[in-house]
DNA sequence: CTAGCACCTATAGCATTGCTATATGAAGGG
DNA sequence: CCCTTCATATAGCAATGCTATAGGTGCTAG
């Protein structure tokens, strides 16, 4: 039940939490079970860490630096702002492939309290909006623009996590990300929105037939017939 | 140090569980304090609530109750889109006067297990989005607005619960709810001002998308489905 | 009036949790 | 060879959520 390779007992340690930490769907995971896989007894873990929530800040710090190498691999694409739309994506996409130590970053709030996490994840986005700014496609200070994507980022993503599996629709993270970037945007201002990107005037119509056939059936349809109907309303909403 | 009032012993568990959970600043607070509180034994609290959680659950549903109260005193303005703001800066408003419980509700995530309270609060909100849809006020799905606008809400309000209460800025709020919901509506609503009185909705968005339709043909429909389509279109257009 | 029953509460204690006071071992420098 | 220093282990504490069991308490049936 130990991990037999002989490495120093802290890297043991911090294998031992990432493990567990991933295999345990969510619930909490103790001391004991880590120290017991680790093949450690608990003096040890609060020798090198002082305390759990050392050894998880350890943890989570080997997976921001993933996360934040992978966003350094990709080179700028020029356009500050479609950085800050990839950085976007790159956020989402951590939090659901590993779910246990997004959460263990960004899940535990405390009112009056920021995370280092989170402020870690602003100086990265800081970065990018800034030079957009200087690039003039900003026409909010970075400063906000950054805590409104970060807050819609973190929400858009806790929100994908907490949805089974089988159910998640990222649609939601492209339009929540091109909403909020848009809007602290100065390339398409936010007064355009009379022509909102993709819209044809036949989707608007669709859905409001749609919402309003849910409220009051009419009779003018047979039952199978109102089915197809609705059916067919439905693929005209899809948009793309 | 016990709750004199003589109420119910379920009732001052309630109590008492609100009032700690109030008092303690995001730290955890146990069953014990809870029934010490209380001046009652563990028994009563587990043969009542059954659970830890359960109480918390029962704490919770009175917040949300006060929440949905809160949001049903203000009467619709009429525009459906507004009322959507104004809920939107509710819950912002509740999240910050009662931390405590906004995080018990909306605080932790479970991966693939959405909280009840998120469907409760993603149910209220697609009341008045439906609305919005009906009037043809909106240009994705119902459904779609719902989570975007809903993850966005709970990661401003996160985001603004975990500042220090001296730093935090509004202006946040403000900013991106305008954004996502900018970017899920189409003002140039196909059912405004031109609304014949006393036609139902369906007939108005039938009428409607029977014209958007009439200038371009969308691909998601073969020839035949579309006559047929074109065909029930007309058959609900027509006023019984 | 009393026997029985359902409901509610208390006594006492279990297993698990994070963490630590203290002791033991090993490695290196004087 | 001793002494310091670092790293690990023994054993156990206090707090946690929860429960097996038993004891009232009030209501209704006989």
């Amino acid at each position: 039940m130990s991990l037999d390779i002989q490495l120093p007992p802290r890297e043991r340690l911090l294998q031992a939490a990432v493990e567990l930490l991933a295999n345990s769907e969510g619930a909490p995971v103790s001391t004991r079970k880590i120290t017991e896989l680790a093949g450690v007894t608990a003096p040890t873990l609060y020798h090198h860490f002082g305390d759990k929530e050392g050894l998880f800040d350890a943890v989570v710090a080997v997976g921001f630096e993933q996360y934040v190498a992978s966003e350094m691999d990709l080179e700028p694409t020029g356009k500050p702002l479609d950085d800050v739309r990839r950085m976007w994506d790159q956020h989402v996409r951590f939090g659901i492939e590993k779910p246990h130590l997004y959460l263990v970053m960004f899940g535990k709030v405390r009112p009056g309290n920021r995370s280092n996490r989170v402020s870690e994840a602003e100086a990265l986005l800081r970065g990018k909006l800034d030079r957009a700014a200087e690039a003039g496609h900003l026409n909010v200070p970075p400063a906000d623009a950054v805590r409104s994507i970060l807050a819609a980022n973190i929400g858009v993503t806790l929100m994908l996590i907490s949805e089974p599996e089988k159910e998640r629709n990222f649609e939601l993270s492209d339009m929540t990300r091109d909403a909020v970037i848009t809007a602290v945007s100065s390339e398409a201002g936010i007064a355009d929105s009379a022509t909102p990107v993709g819209a044809s005037a036949v989707v608007v119509a669709a859905i409001a037939l749609n919402a309003a056939l849910e409220s009051s059936n009419p009779q003018q349809l047979s039952n199978t017939e109102m089915k197809m109907f609705l059916e067919w309303l439905h693929r005209i909403s899809k948009t793309t």
